[in-house]
DNA sequence: TTGAAAGCGTTACCAG
DNA sequence: CTGGTAACGCTTTCAA
C-alpha cells in the first residue's frame, strides 16, 4: 500500500532518479531505449509523478483556480463546465472555487493561488467583489477576469457586450410593437448589471420610449417585488427585459400567480440564454451569452499572460434567442 | 515579489525554522511569548504556510475532492454548494471535479486523490460509473459515495430513501384521485434511478393500479419523447412522476407545446425539490431531497473513515413538496 | 546521455 | 521548550 516514488522506479529500472524524471518531463533528453524501458517499468509499477512535489520543486503547477460566486446559478455552472473542458484541453487542472458572493473569500482564493503555484487564475464577478483588493492580492497580477468590465487595463478580461445585448432585446420588442418596455435589474452591484442598465437607458432614448425600471422593494423577494412594482405603474408596461434568465423565470412565475400570462399579457425577455429556458413554460426568449467562448478565451488569455504578452481585452457579441415568451404587442 | 518562506520568518524573528513551524501547527508546544512574537512577525511579513509543502512533508492534505458528473444539473450544483460549506466548516478545502459522466475521468480523479494527499474523497454517482474500478483505484478505500445504493458494505454511503420518495409521490397522486399514474424514468443507469423505478412498480401494485413506464424513443429528446409515448397510450395517464425535476420541466414544457396544460390536463410531480421548481410555471410539486444533509453527512462520514470507524450507511428521508403542478383528478 | 548533489517549503524526531 | 538534521518526491544544475 506504500506509495511508489520516483526512486522505486529508478531502482527497478536500474537507473538514477534524474533519468526517470527526464523520461517523464523531458523525453527527448533521454536515449530512446532507456526511456522506453523506464516508462515500461513505471507503468508496471503503476507509477505516476506526484504533481505536488513537482509543483513545489518547479515553483509552478498546472492548477488553475476558477473563482465563481454562485455555482447554483446555471450561468456559472455552464461557465464552470465549459471552462473545465477548455482547461483540460490545455493541460490545466481547473480548481473550482465557490465564494458565495463573499469578497473576502474571493481574496482568499486569489492569495492562495501562489501557494498552489498556479500559473494564473480566473475570476468571474462576484456581486460585491472589491477589485482593488483583488489586484493588490493577486499573484503577480496573473488573473483573468470573466464577464466584467474592467477599468484597469493591466488585467486581461473577456466580456460580453452587454450593451449590444440590451439593444438586441429592446429592438426586438420594439419591432414587435411594444412601446412601454420595462427593465428589471434584479440584484445590482456588478459592472455588467450597471452596463445593461445604462444600455437600456440609451436604447430607450434612441427609440424615444420612456424608461421604466422595475425594482423590488427592499426585503421582498425578487419575483413578487418586481411584479408589485409592475402593477403599480399607472400605464402598465407590455414588455419586460430581465437582467438575467433566473429573474425572468421568477417574474414569469409570479405573473402567473397574479393571473397574468406570458406572452399574452406581458412579453418577457431574459438575459443569458440558458438551455434551461428552452424547457421553461413558455420557452424563454433571451439574449444569449456565448458561455463556451467565455471559458475558452479565459484560458487562452491566461496562457498569453504567462507568456508575457500584454493583457488583452476580448469582447464577445451576444445574440438573440427568440423563443416563446415574447409576442407582438396587441393593445 | 519573492515569496516569503518559513526561513524568512525564522530569521526575522530570531528563532529556528522548527519553532516557526510549531508556532503555527502545534501552538501549545511553544512558549507563549515566543509564539506571539513569531506570529506577529509572520503577520507583518504577510507570511502563511504553504499547504503544498505541508502536504508533501506530512503526507496528508486538507484537499477533499468532490466528484460529480454534471455541475449543470442543479441537483449537483446545490450539492456542491452545500458540501463546500460543510467541508469548510470542518477545515477542508473542497476540490470540485466534473467528470461529464465519464467513468474514466472518475477513476482518474480518484487515483489522483492520493497524489494530492487527500484524507478522503466524495463521489456522487455518474450514470455509468463503474464502481468495481472505482474501488480498485480508490486510495485505501477512503471514498464516500453520495446518493448511490452500494452493494459493497466497505464503502460508506449517504443516500436518500428513493423508494420512500416514490411512495410519497404515488400516495399523493392516489389521494388526489389519480388512478392512471405513469412514471418517466428519464436517463437510466444509476442505481437510484433503478431504485425509483422498482419502487414505482411496488407502489403501483400496492395501490392496485397499472404501471405505465414512459420512455423516450432512442435518439429523440427526452421531453418530446416522453410526451410522444404518453400520447400513444390508449388510456392516457392523468399523472406523471418524473425521475427528476429537470425531466419534469421538460415534460411540462413539451406538454404545453402540444396544447396540454399542467395540472389541468395532467398532473406532474418531480424528484429533487429544487428551488428552481418554485419559479417554474406551474410551481413544481416534487419529492424533496435533503441535499444539504447529504453534503454535511458525506463530510462527517469521511471524517469517521479517517478515524478508522467502520463504514456507515446513512439513509435520509425525502419529503413531499406540494406546489402547483398536481391537482385533484377530474375525469 | 546519464549520474551526483543540492534544494523547493515544510515537519518530525532527537538532543540539549 | 528550542535547535539541528533528515526527509517528503521531485527537478535542475553541473560534471563525467
Amino acid at each position: 500500500m506504500a506509495e511508489i516514488s520516483i526512486d522505486d522506479v529508478a531502482d527497478a529500472a536500474g537507473v538514477h532518479r534524474s533519468t526517470v524524471s527526464r523520461a517523464f518531463s523531458r523525453p527527448s533528453a533521454v536515449r530512446t531505449a532507456t526511456r522506453e524501458h523506464v516508462l515500461r517499468i513505471a507503468a508496471e509499477l503503476g507509477y505516476s509523478m506526484n504533481p505536488l512535489a513537482q509543483a513545489l520543486r518547479r515553483g509552478s503547477s498546472n492548477l488553475v483556480p476558477l473563482i465563481v460566486p454562485d455555482i447554483t446559478n446555471p450561468f456559472f455552472a455552464e461557465l464552470a463546465r465549459t471552462t473545465t473542458a477548455a482547461a483540460e484541453a490545455h493541460g490545466y487542472q481547473l480548481m473550482l472555487c465557490i465564494t458565495d458572493g463573499d469578497t473576502g473569500q474571493t481574496a482568499d482564493y486569489v492569495t492562495s493561488m501562489h501557494s498552489m503555484f498556479s500559473p494564473f487564475g480566473i475570476v468571474a464577478p462576484s456581486t460585491r467583489v472589491d477589485l482593488e483588493a483583488l489586484r493588490r492580492y493577486a499573484f503577480q497580477n496573473r488573473v483573468v477576469v470573466i464577464d466584467r468590465v474592467e477599468d484597469d487595463p493591466s488585467v486581461p478580461t473577456v466580456t460580453v457586450d452587454s450593451a449590444h445585448g440590451v439593444d438586441l432585446a429592446v429592438d426586438h420588442l420594439f419591432e414587435l410593437g411594444h412601446r412601454r418596455i420595462a427593465y428589471a435589474p434584479g440584484i445590482v452591484g456588478t459592472y455588467t448589471a450597471q452596463d445593461r442598465w445604462d444600455a437600456y437607458g440609451r436604447a430607450a432614448e434612441r427609440h424615444g420610449i420612456l424608461p421604466v425600471i422595475l425594482e423590488a422593494a427592499p426585503g421582498v423577494e425578487l419575483g413578487p417585488g418586481i411584479v408589485d412594482h409592475l402593477l403599480s405603474e399607472s400605464v402598465r408596461p407590455s414588455a419586460i427585459i430581465a437582467s438575467n434568465d433566473l429573474i425572468a423565470f421568477a417574474i414569469i412565475s409570479e405573473l402567473g400567480t397574479r393571473g397574468l400570462t406570458v406572452p399574452g399579457d406581458v412579453s418577457v425577455i431574459g438575459f443569458d440564454g440558458l438551455d434551461l429556458g428552452a424547457h421553461f413554460n413558455p420557452r424563454l426568449t433571451s439574449v444569449r451569452q456565448p458561455i463556451a467562448d467565455l471559458g475558452r478565451i479565459a484560458i487562452e488569455l491566461g496562457e498569453s499572460l504567462i507568456a508575457g504578452a500584454p493583457p488583452d481585452h476580448v469582447v464577445l457579441e451576444p445574440s438573440l434567442l427568440i423563443r416563446s415568451s415574447t409576442q407582438k404587442f396587441a393593445s
